[in-house]
DNA sequence: CCCCAGGGCCATA
DNA sequence: TATGGCCATGGG
């Protein structure tokens, strides 16, 4: 294959700053889905059954992606342009946000200071679901201790200058799983009973995307959400920015949200729910990336 | 030893 | 509808 077949590139949207959005990636936790390394992700993705490995970078004005394993067809390098557009959410507009931002008494000081971090998303549902329920309640280095065990026992990896990357496991796979099985791994019975259960929603096609895609109203989706067992308020909204993209989310309960919003109102306590929503309403129609650029102001 | 982490279920009233 | 116990583990 010639070369110039394995690299394509996207064109930076306004408002756009790899750096900042590596930032969030990196934080300080140990993520087994993806790799970075100085200003570059290296990201494994399962494409139609075939196994591919990419490397991002960025090329002042375009992102630069390298196919660095697997075979280069137009299937696979328009999946793999599908997917960095939703993972650093590209096609949003951004400047209605930071109009907002900018015109804030408290935090218009994000606008410069976070220039160009997009909502990160987890395009793939079941993996953002699977994330959620494993972060539920515990801090998250532990969290990410958990997810690596679940990936490395249960996914398939690719091999690269002697680096094993990692797939998210498939549904299929963890939905003929016995609790015990997830126990070992150092899960709560409930998250695995979690997992386990979402894992059979899925394999069996009766939980899509697309299917949420196709309600097109939020609370719709959150309705449709909640019914699954181990999925909260939290979960729910999590897996509406993140996974489908919605930008009229707040993940309520989030104890990240509450220090944030906590510490800029000045309280000496967590905000309630009603602060908090209150907090939020000069950003209608932009709660997720005003949530998004909160988290960020924790690391 | 305590409490809390990017929650949610379930029992109880 | 609201509240409390529970879950697994690690860090402060």
């Amino acid at each position: 294959m010639a070369d110039s077949k394995s690299t394509f590139y996207l064109v930076e949207p306004d408002i756009f700053l790899f750096t900042e959005c590596l930032h969030f990636l990196d934080r300080d936790y140990d993520d087994c889905l993806y790799s970075i390394e100085d200003d570059r992700v290296i990201k494994p993705l399962l494409i139609d059954g075939v196994q591919t490995l990419f490397k991002i970078t960025d090329a002042s004005d375009r992102l630069k992606i390298e196919l660095l394993a697997g075979e280069p067809s137009k299937a696979i390098v328009e999946e793999a342009a599908r997917y960095v557009t939703d993972w650093f959410d590209l096609e949003r507009n951004l400047h209605p946000f930071y109009q907002l931002l900018e015109n804030h008494d408290p935090l218009s000081y994000m606008a410069a200071k976070y220039y160009g971090l997009r909502l990160m998303r987890i395009p793939d549902l079941f993996e953002a679901l699977c994330w959620c329920v494993v972060g539920q309640q515990i801090n998250l280095t532990f969290a990410h201790k958990l997810k690596r065990q679940l990936v490395e026992t249960y996914g398939t990896f690719i091999t690269y200058e002697s680096k094993r990357h990692y797939f998210f496991p498939e549904a299929e796979v963890l939905a003929g799983l016995a609790v015990d099985d997830l126990k070992e791994l150092q899960f709560s019975r409930q998250k695995a009973e979690y997992i386990i259960g979402i894992a059979k929603d899925v394999a069996d096609g009766s939980l899509k995307k697309q299917e949420l895609v196709a309600y097109d109203e939020t609370q719709k989706m959150l309705k449709r959400l909640k019914k699954i067992r181990g999925v909260g308020d939290w979960t729910a909204n999590y897996v509406l920015m993140k996974s489908l993209g919605r930008t009229d989310c707040i993940t309520h309960g989030d104890t990240g949200l509450q220090s944030a919003v906590s510490q800029i109102l000045g309280l000496d306590r967590k905000p309630t729910r009603k602060e908090v929503e209150t907090f939020f309403e000069p950003f209608a129609g932009w709660e997720s990336y005003l949530n998004m650029y909160l988290w960020r102001t924790l690391s």
